[in-house]
DNA sequence: CTGAAAGCGCTTACAG
DNA sequence: CTGAAAGCGCTTACAG
């Protein structure tokens, strides 16, 4: 950097004004009563000098760093970027730079018990933080919470009192497989896109089953198999669920990129989708559109999620709200072609 | 936080010497020559008062965040995330990770011509900067490298000299169209994802000439189509190929989501893949293999970019290698059914 | 091999 | 309505 730093103090002797009155005005802090004239001053000063404040000086002096922290799980899982975590990024992205805050982003590190964000609490690079997917004996997750460090998270820890956002993936997979049974479909096999320990795919387990229950059906665990996140393992779970030669003629997925696998098995097992098997899926990417035949599915507000989860916690940083809030996103069901047979 | 901060004079309390020293030995000052006893009782103090320094004090005085910063491009003319974004990120991540570094995201506000992340390199939030995709009149650009900010740029600027990481989209693309010519086609149509005052755009449209004038095909503008970014982009170019009623039997489609909409066209329409039409395109997305029929794709390594500017970043900080460096990252044909007739 | 002192650039009681 | 002074928690010449 080339450029000189200009200070609180070179635009203070501008302006014929103390560095206190400049940071009175550039701060609008209300009970200094600057004057119109003074303010003018003052901000015309900095203007023709170019004047950016020192964000570490700032953070130093007020204890807070106007930024916050958003922490993906780790990509191991994952066998690739969820799109899912960018449009999260997104809503979040939108609130965030509304508010002059920022955004610094870190991913968990598998293996270790990881605390590099609990680091980023504790050497205070942010003021809060928000936690996705995360696993539920997470032990730095504890520690912040005993430090009433202000947190959001996205998906819902069992029994737990920390602030959330979180999709109702439950009456959200009820739809879905309501529809299917409204399409005359008594033998729904299922394909999860995560492994039950998984909150969010425990809850569209329970929404599957509850939609059985409802219409008498008997749930039967020879139709169901778990997936892992890629179209890959659905593909898998697809082909397995194919060769036990069980019946089945709904297929409920617990995500498109899952769905996008099981699609391909069926194709490629030449089983027609709709009329052999009816297909629901979740998530209702933006892909869900285009496939083969179009998917019907669960639409899930990402960017909403996104933005909630931002807004409540700028809330809680400031102090306005108290923590344990817990926000419930609604899902639409989506209907296309892939779960309506043709006449 | 109900935690109380435990500073470095508290360490140095502890372990019976002055803060410097614990600067020194946190910090791993080698020109200190701590005696190892010495060094030993600092860490140790350290680690019972679980002391974490703070970020922002650290910052002020050195100089240094320790943070860089990753721009991602408006989200408007992408219609939804765009994946391909978290897979750099997650290479960066890695990158950053190893090295103490935080990353900082931001993304560019459209319309306004946005100096937001100007002011990330101004108010000393970052040390360095990480750009994606950025419009070739970009302002602030112009003025961070006036200002000799450290900065690479993902994607290259034409003339410009500034450190990129770029894919070979050019020999990628041709390699592409070579194929289907191989295959025996003659009339290759083009459907691009972006328009062509994108660079990777432009690069790929290159790509594809110089694959026609090596194979003495004559361009002909009437089978190209400029699509933008979405599947929807790509139904809607593939149907107004289609009703153009132009012969073609190869078409090369500049990414794989655009691709999957182009598919989905013309299953519709009743185009048999890849017997009437052979199909490429570029990415490799993990969908590409589980679409119908699976697609054959230029596979571009993401995260490697990711890695790669990281690296060149840190680098750059450090003032370990200079400005102006330009990476080219090589690509690779994945050949699947789409392209290849089945005898 | 180690310490005393200055100072990075702000904000914030406090005083007037 | 505005300013002088202190201090946030580090790092870094400088001195010994």
């Amino acid at each position: 950097m080339t450029r000189v730093r200009v200070t609180a103090k070179d635009v203070a002797r501008r302006a014929g004004v103390s560095p206190t009155t400049v940071s009175y005005v550039l701060n609008n802090v209300k009970e200094a009563n600057i004057s119109e004239e003074t303010r003018q001053r003052v901000l015309d000063a900095a203007e023709e000098l170019e004047y950016v404040p020192d964000a570490a000086a700032r953070a130093l002096r007020s204890g807070r760093t106007q930024t916050i922290g958003l922490i993906l799980p780790p990509s191991q899982p994952y066998p690739q970027a969820n799109p899912i975590h960018l449009r999260v990024m997104e809503g979040l992205l939108e609130v965030v730079q509304q508010s002059e805050v920022r955004l610094l982003v870190d991913s968990v590190r598998e293996a270790q018990n990881d605390d590099a964000y609990l680091n980023l609490a504790w050497n205070k690079r942010i003021d809060g933080l928000i936690l996705s997917d995360l696993r539920i004996d997470d032990q730095a997750l504890a520690k912040l919470v005993d430090d009433k460090f202000p947190m959001v998270l996205l998906g819902r820890l069992p029994r737990s009192k920390v602030s959330s956002v979180e999709f109702d993936n439950r009456s959200g997979a009820q739809a879905a497989v309501d529809h299917l049974v409204e399409q005359g479909h008594r033998h729904i096999a299922l394909i999860t896109h995560a492994p039950s320990t998984i909150t969010g795919a425990q809850e569209r387990i329970r929404g599957y089953r509850d939609s059985l229950t409802a219409h008498s059906i008997i749930y039967d665990e020879g139709l169901v198999r778990y997936g892992g996140y890629s179209a890959e393992s659905g593909f898998a779970a697809a082909t397995s669920l194919l060769m036990s030669e069980r019946t089945f003629t709904g297929l409920f997925v617990t995500s498109d990129e899952v769905a996008l696998g099981v699609l391909s098995a069926l194709h490629k097992h030449g089983v027609s989708v709709p009329n052999d098997v009816a297909v629901v899926s979740f998530d209702d990417n933006p892909m869900a559109r285009f496939t083969i035949p179009p998917l019907t599915s669960v639409r899930l507000p990402f960017e909403e999620m996104g933005r909630q989860a931002g807004r409540m916690l700028l809330d809680l940083i400031l102090g306005k709200i108290k923590p344990g809030r817990q926000i419930l996103l609604e899902t639409e069901l989506v209907i296309r072609e892939s779960s309506v047979r043709k006449k």
